[in-house]
DNA sequence: GCAAAAGTGTTACTGGTACACCCATGG
DNA sequence: CCATGGGTGTACCAGTAACACTTTTGC
């Protein structure tokens, strides 16, 4: 156990080569949009929850299996996005630096962890999580952490470009994504819907107007309940008519 | 000469491992959308234009190097839409039969064919290319041929699939994409550019309408010349203002 | 009573859709 | 003279944008 390789349970023989994948864990909290980080206790740097695909995976199961393992959920909102290919993307410092940390760990050089000083390509994903079911899955070696995407802090290798593309990403296809429906839990405040909206768009829309929007399709339905712990106004609660979800697909409210 | 690998100038060591690139190149002719296919004498299918991507490249470079052979063209509109990676998607009986025929060819088998009976992951570019500047690029032991998206033949591996990715990537993305722009020639006609657009969605346009969203904008402009050519009623000439060509990034005509 | 969040309705505008008639050409 | 493609303008409707005042609560 004590001298598991730091690449555990990935080798040079059950990997797709030359491949990995990395996830931009999407969760909206207190009106912000924020990003699932971890950091290893070697690294000197944040990163994305990545890892490699079995040969036996295509690269949907294998991000679906890397964010099982950080959020324990399942059936996660999950898209490909972008392969990141740049000839240099993993040529760095930071990966020689890894397998010297895993020779000191384990007493010698291993031809075995040079299949780690080659050039990944990464195929990035975004995922939309409800971030009251997350339960982050730390450990001593490796903290899990969420950061608000407006102050992200120094990342590994291409990592805050991986983001900010998602980013852009998400922004050009909003209109047929239900970001709303997967980031939210049950119950929510037409503000933070709105708030979702305006997050990535960039924009700042009118109260009235996005309220009328949003109900019209049928695919909001207004609760008979009110959040009281709020500070001010309590406002009303709403949720999604699941028998709509589909609408949700091809529906924008901005 | 008569020696060279079929996979040349490809080889285990100069190609980034597991991965290759395939190219979905969309032409306007004739009122019918055209994609480029080309055959191995070897082969018994057609497939899309496609390659390896060298050690020292990136993706955008592979797919431009692969463009530039078949099509002698540079400066290609080209974007990646989607990363294939079933892990049946290119072990199969196709494959086999490649490297049976270099062996064959060469008079003995080679361990060094064997990197091609791997998975390939694949990531999927489409490109859109003016019809008339094409100069394909055929030779005695491939040929290489346009077809109307419409009726397309019996496919190697997923192509077929590959192409109709493209194909719902670009619908949806319709809005954002100059398609117009780089299908047609400097010159064209109102009803081509409707076409285009008609066959993208696949709803049928009003002319009307179409011409006055074209023109509103500016970005379209009224030449002061007909067309011909045609068998009825000539019609008017349009170009695109090059100096506005940034808003067809963000325009759409339907 | 003030600040912050939230509730509510109306008006004006504009962009989109629908639609009909005429003209030119080739066969 | 007919089939086909293309040229032109108007009227209506719907969706969008702009906009002000009132309520609740905590401090």
């Amino acid at each position: 156990m004590s001298h598991k390789s730091i690449f555990y349970p990935y080798t040079i023989d059950n990997i797709h080569p030359g491949f990995s994948v990395d996830c931009v864990i999407l969760g909206f909290y207190k009106k912000k949009l924020r990003v699932l980080l971890n950091k290893f206790n070697i690294s000197k740097y944040w990163q994305l929850p990545g890892g490699f695909m079995f040969k036996n995976e295509n690269s949907d199961e294998a991000a679906k299996r890397i964010l099982a393992k950080r959020t324990g959920l399942y059936d996660i909102y999950l898209k490909q996005f972008h392969l990141f290919s740049d000839p240099k993307r993993t040529i760095m410092e930071q990966n020689s630096e890894f397998v010297k940390k895993n020779a000191e760990r384990r007493g010698f050089y291993s031809e075995e962890d040079k299949w780690f000083l080659q050039r990944f390509v990464s195929l990035g994903y975004y995922a939309f999580v409800k971030y009251e079911k997350v339960q982050l899955s730390k450990t001593e070696k490796n903290k899990v952490k969420w950061f608000d995407t407006g102050h992200l802090p120094s990342l590994y290798s291409d990592h805050a470009n991986i983001i900010q593309t998602a980013l852009q990403t998400i922004r050009a296809m909003l209109p047929i994504i239900p970001a709303g429906y997967e980031l939210l839990p049950e119950k929510f405040t037409m503000g933070e819907l709105k708030k979702i909206y305006e997050i990535f768009s960039g924009k700042i829309l009118d109260r009235r107007n996005f309220k009328r929007k949003a109900l019209a399709g049928g695919a909001v339905i207004q609760l008979d309940e009110i959040k009281n712990t709020s500070p001010y106004n309590p406002p009303i609660l709403y949720t999604f008519d699941k028998d709509k979800k589909d609408m949700l697909d091809h529906f924008s409210f901005i």
